[in-house]
DNA sequence: GTGATGGCGGTTTTT
DNA sequence: CCGCCATCAC
């Protein structure tokens, strides 16, 4: 079907676009109605089916930029389709589309009806650091034990929960679990009505809102508006998506039905983190009539690598089945080598990749991907000694480092005043004496209030309760982000941060310090203000940090690239080394204990990620010794080494190594699989309870009332307008104070 | 309010 | 073994 409206359809020969286009890409790319799920396999050229399929929609006219929406999971994806899709239609940005990351969309919806949510759209997202630092804050005020329940176990099970859409409400007895005495449930919903007075979202939120409010019977119209606008749906990377990312599609989808979801269930990573890979198995009786396209060549890897792959995942059972093949000649042999310990491992790689790079191997084809972080460090150490270059992909990222988490906490408060979290981040720093006793005094009365800290330190400022140096600073730092927040209606945002990060003191804080990272530390900020330049504005920026940990890596330089499993997918270098195949370690003995035989299938999943990067050589290897916390312990081959089938390996096992009593037996089970329970509870809406109805003066104060104050004593109301007392104390003299801090004095005292 | 020492715990990570 | 947090001494 041709839309002969448009004026760029071309209605004879297939665009050429379309050409070399294997049958069941073309299949993906064409059929455009009803819901399609695409399973790609590694390396069969999904990402050309993703951007053919959306050039293909606007080239025909089948639909306005406006009218898709395309979602994915990292901003690189974005960025990358964004560049490949105006690449094909000659070079033009597509303007207006809804084209990003789950959490934009989401925001972007989210800013538009904010106050549909009871936000407004001025938000805050916080990141991963605010939410534990308000967490630790809840619990602490709960008397909940922080060293027996860290925060960031709590804020791990709160972060599943929404990832499943649920809410406080949603939370039964049973579920709420017996982490933090069994008050997780409690201290969730805490943490919800704290970030609704803070004005702010994490990042679960920001989907959970929109769903809210999409599904609310008053806000039908605004649905419908966009089920009609969303004529066609594409949805990257499916096998990750949890159960609220579901929801919204689903809602959104609902209209038209044209969703086509791209993803590849042998991938699904990041069960973890709250993906279901359920989603994807369940694709057909989710979106019925859906049609189902494999695609199974692959353009990647040699026939033997692919074989190893599908050898091993074929040994999970919940999968939809695929087998990838390649026109190819063979190629080389999977090499696995079993070693002593660690050190003759890298050792191993370390020579090996020599020998490759004298045969001409570039190093920037060479990757060493491992199980946890921890393991890249013997491979550091030898490349070193050697001399061979190599980066280590897992550092913190720009926006994750201090320094600029500080900037951006200081610009935070500029921009959103009610960001108690950045306003604690950043009010001693540099050191101005304001500790944690004195900010009790603030945080205490915007407890009392239900308001932010920085209005709660104007209304302290406005009363005799702060006194001394005290007083002094924090008017100081008051008045300096008022005038601060004036400049930004004069001069560009770019200079109002570095005015903001000079007069604050906090340059003079690195450049005052010694130690080697400083000068880094100052760079970085530099790199900071350039980087704020290129925004139209403020918060557009801000919206930026909070969504986009980019990763600045330039592929460039010829280096040995190390990184983990995770880090490694949707990558491809021509050799992988595969080391660290061992029970306890990979498959990760906590991936085991803790999901049991989900979890093993997640693990093996990993290998099939990790041997399918490979184009031409893949080297699995395992050592039967090796250094964990300082101490060595003995381990035996992974069973995954087990799953590989014979032919496609070449073996070398150093003599007399412990390799579990030969194949075929040896490793103890014990990984009952626990009640694999997934619950999809309906949702209802979060309700809105009105803030401000709670201030005023519960006290209610007339002039003549004996009142006692804990620092200026006894003394009698004068005169008193809604909180703010004027007493005549007894002792003190005259002062003017708020009244939550004074109670009544008792009488016959 | 700020700097120094000891104890404990320790996958994977994006937004 | 290393890094983080909490507690202790100024």
């Amino acid at each position: 079907m041709i839309n002969y409206d448009s004026p760029i359809a071309t209605p004879s020969a297939p665009p050429p676009y379309l050409h070399g286009l294997n049958p069941a890409q073309l299949e993906a790319v064409e059929r455009l109605e009803g819901p399609l799920l695409v399973l790609a396999g590694a390396g069969t050229g999904k990402t050309r089916v993703l951007t053919t399929r959306l050039g293909h929609l606007l080239q025909t006219g089948r639909a306005f930029p406006s009218q898709i929406l395309a979602v994915t999971f990292t901003n690189k994806a974005a960025q990358e389709m964004k560049k490949r899709v105006s690449a094909m239609l000659g070079g033009a940005a597509v303007e207006g589309w809804w084209l990003g990351t789950f959490h934009a969309l989401a925001a972007r919806m989210l800013r538009r009806h904010a106050e549909l949510a009871g936000l407004t759209p001025t938000f805050t997202i916080l990141d991963e650091d605010d939410q534990l630092r308000l967490l630790k804050q809840l619990m602490e005020a709960d008397n909940i034990d922080t060293k027996k329940t860290p925060p960031k176990a709590a804020g791990a099970v709160i972060q599943r929960w929404k990832d499943r859409a649920l809410l406080p409400d949603d939370i039964s007895h049973a579920d709420a679990g017996t982490l933090a005495d069994g008050k997780l449930k409690k201290i969730y919903a805490d943490y919800q009505a704290r970030l609704r007075i803070l004005n702010a979202c994490d990042f679960g939120d920001l989907l959970l809102h929109v769903i809210a409010m999409l599904r609310d019977p008053k806000n039908a119209d605004l649905l419908a508006d966009y089920q009609r606008r969303f004529k066609y749906i594409l949805v990257d990377e499916y096998q990750d998506t949890n159960v609220a990312q579901y929801m919204w599609l689903r809602l959104l989808a609902q209209q038209n039905k044209n969703i086509c979801c791209v993803g590849d269930d042998d991938q699904s990573i990041y069960g973890w983190r709250g993906a279901e890979i359920g989603n994807i198995l369940r694709f057909e009786q989710d979106f019925p009539g859906a049609h189902v396209v494999r695609l199974e060549q692959n353009y990647r890897s040699t026939p033997r690598i692919l074989n190893a792959a599908n050898a091993v995942i074929a040994n999970n059972k919940g999968r939809l089945g695929k087998n990838l093949w390649s026109a190819e000649e063979d190629g080389e042999k999977i090499q696995l080598r079993g070693v002593w310990d660690g050190l003759q491992e890298a050792n191993f790689v370390a020579e090996e990749i020599e020998r490759l790079q004298h045969r001409g191997t570039e190093l920037s084809e060479v990757a060493i991907l491992v199980r946890t972080a921890s393991q890249t460090r013997p491979f550091e150490e030898r490349f070193l000694r050697m001399g061979i270059p190599y980066r280590v992909f897992s550092g913190l990222r720009f926006y994750e480092r201090q320094e600029i988490r500080d900037a951006i906490a200081y610009l935070r408060v500029l921009a959103q005043p009610d960001d108690d979290l950045a306003f604690e981040r950043i009010v001693n720093v540099p050191k101005r004496g304001i500790g944690p006793a004195a900010l009790q005094k603030v945080s205490q009365l915007a407890r009392a209030r239900q308001t932010s800290l920085t209005r709660a330190l104007d209304q302290l400022l406005a009363s005799d309760e702060l006194a001394g140096k005290q007083r002094q600073t924090f008017l100081q730092l008051a008045t300096d982000f008022t005038r601060w927040r004036g400049l930004l209606r004069e001069m560009s945002h770019a200079e109002v941060a570095q005015i903001v990060l000079d007069e604050s003191g906090y340059t003079a804080m690195w450049q005052a310090d010694k130690t080697p990272e400083a000068t880094g530390r100052l760079e970085n900020l530099r790199e900071f203000i350039t980087a704020l330049n290129e925004f139209d504005s403020l918060d557009a920026f801000l919206e930026h940090v909070s969504l986009v940990m980019e990763n600045d890596d330039k592929a460039t330089d010829t280096y040995v690239s190390i990184m983990t499993f995770h880090a490694a997918k949707g990558l491809e270098y021509n050799v992988v080394f595969l080391p660290g195949w061992e029970e306890g370690l990979f498959p990760s003995q906590r991936a085991l204990d803790e999901t049991g035989m989900s979890g093993l299938e997640e693990e093996r999943r990993l290998a099939y990620v990790g041997i399918t990067r490979a184009r031409r050589r893949a080297y699995i290897s395992f050592a039967a010794n090796r250094l964990l916390y300082g101490n060595w312990n003995s381990s035996l081959p992974s069973r995954f080494i087990e799953e590989l089938p014979r032919d496609e390996v070449e073996t070398v096992i150093e003599a007399g190594l412990n390799t579990g009593g030969g194949h075929g037996g040896g490793y103890g089970g014990g990984y009952a699989p626990p009640a694999q329970r997934t619950r999809y509870i309906d949702y209802s809406t979060p309700p809105i309870e009105s803030v401000s109805k709670r201030q005023g003066s519960e006290g209610g104060y007339a002039p003549g009332d004996r009142v006692f104050h804990q620092k200026f004593g006894y003394g009698e109301v004068v005169s008193a307008d809604h909180d703010k007392l004027d007493i005549l104390f007894d002792k003190a003299g005259r002062k003017k104070v708020i009244d939550s801090f004074v109670r009544r004095a008792e009488e016959g005292l």
